[in-house]
DNA sequence: TTCTTACGCAACAAAAAGTTGCGATCGGGC
DNA sequence: GCCCGATCGCAACTTTTTGTTGCGTAAGAA
């Protein structure tokens, strides 16, 4: 099926092969160093194609990177159930984490964050963002109908600090982002900070 | 525009002018582009000065940035402080969000969000947010002085978590950013979201 | 004024970005 | 097995961007 994998010798990627790798190697070259930096020869060379061979196919940085996020817009946002909003709490961290590790998703984040470089790049980035958002929703509203929150609290919130919080973990204090992390917010967003006895019984009851 | 055109009006500005502009014109280019697309001519041009009088002062371009953001941290860090854990996060979360207000602000916060990783800038970065560390850090062994948190609770995390909710509301949602919001997230921190009598007594008593 | 410093400017050198012509080779069709 | 159109690699080329140098001159202090 695949020129490239060919036994002997190296032949020649050709067509939708040449597509894929070359669209690939612009969404980990744009996790790497970002729009404004990218180069076309840089997106050959991971690639492992010839320069003129992209510039034929795709006739500015924009386009190129435009077919790029395109191309993996169909990434499937996790919708799962646990049946406790701890429980869902922790499964959407963990989805945000591991789309923070992908380079599909580091682009995507860096196209989100540098809004305002290219108008077209920043249409796509807030069309991809509105798609992760749907079942954040659906999620607290679930909650809500089990009455583990208040029907007036500010659920959104909740979710929008959650992934703030991984962002900052992330990509600003640079420290290491694992389970035990995760665990830590979470508590931290569904029973607050503040000294109470109440709550104080209420996470040991949950940690057992 | 150019002194050498206008003999009568402007004059061609030197010394410390011209470091103070060009420094100016590196922040705002930071904040329009980022680091990887950033260029010298484009500085100066901004700064209306020769290409040639940036290249004499700064030899490389990590070493321009790192000129213009150690400009910037001669800002005053607001050291706060209202006698209450409320209070103190209130003031900090309003601290960042003047900080976020002004094109300064964004310029560092963006860049280090898009590009934390690359070298050069990671080691400026974690130098400048380790001096604004200092501060937040009081905050909470004052907390911790009054009673108002327990001693084991993970008070740097509150405050990583203020920071990345706002930072999340800024870059990823866009959605105002203003003092109603900023009580929102303080109130989530400090009391959590979870359904408890006790803790709806607390806000209620709060708000009074 | 005079003297030193440092900026503008043009011309240059180097590197990166983008283009073109052509031979090679892949894959589909006969 | 062989041909043919499409597409790729390669090298040579042009254009654009990036970085450098020498010199005249303006700015500011003595």
């Amino acid at each position: 099926m695949l020129a490239s994998t060919t036994p002997r010798g190296k032949l020649r990627a050709r067509g939708s092969t040449v597509v894929a790798r070359v669209l690939r190697a612009t969404i980990e070259e744009l996790a790497r160093i970002g729009y404004g930096a990218l180069g076309i020869e840089g997106v050959a060379n991971r690639a492992g194609v010839n320069k003129t061979t992209v510039y034929r196919r795709w006739a500015t940085k924009s386009e190129l990177v435009r077919a790029a996020l395109r191309s993996m817009g169909d990434d499937k946002v996790c919708e799962v159930s646990t049946g406790s909003l701890r429980g869902d709490l922790l499964a959407v961290g963990r989805s945000i984490i591991a789309f923070t590790a992908s380079p599909e998703g580091r682009s995507i984040l860096r196209m989100v964050l540098a809004e305002g470089m290219e108008p077209e790049l920043a249409a796509i980035a807030a069309s991809l963002r509105r798609e992760r958002e749907a079942s954040p929703r659906a999620l607290v509203g679930a909650a809500v109908a089990r009455g583990e929150i208040a029907r007036g609290a500010d659920a959104m919130l909740v979710m929008e600090t959650l992934f703030g919080a991984i962002i900052q973990r992330l990509f600003i204090s640079h420290e290491p982002l694992n389970e035990a992390f995760l665990e830590r917010i979470v508590d931290l967003l569904l029973s607050g900070v503040a000294r109470t006895t109440r709550k104080r019984a209420a996470l040991r009851l949950r940690s057992a």
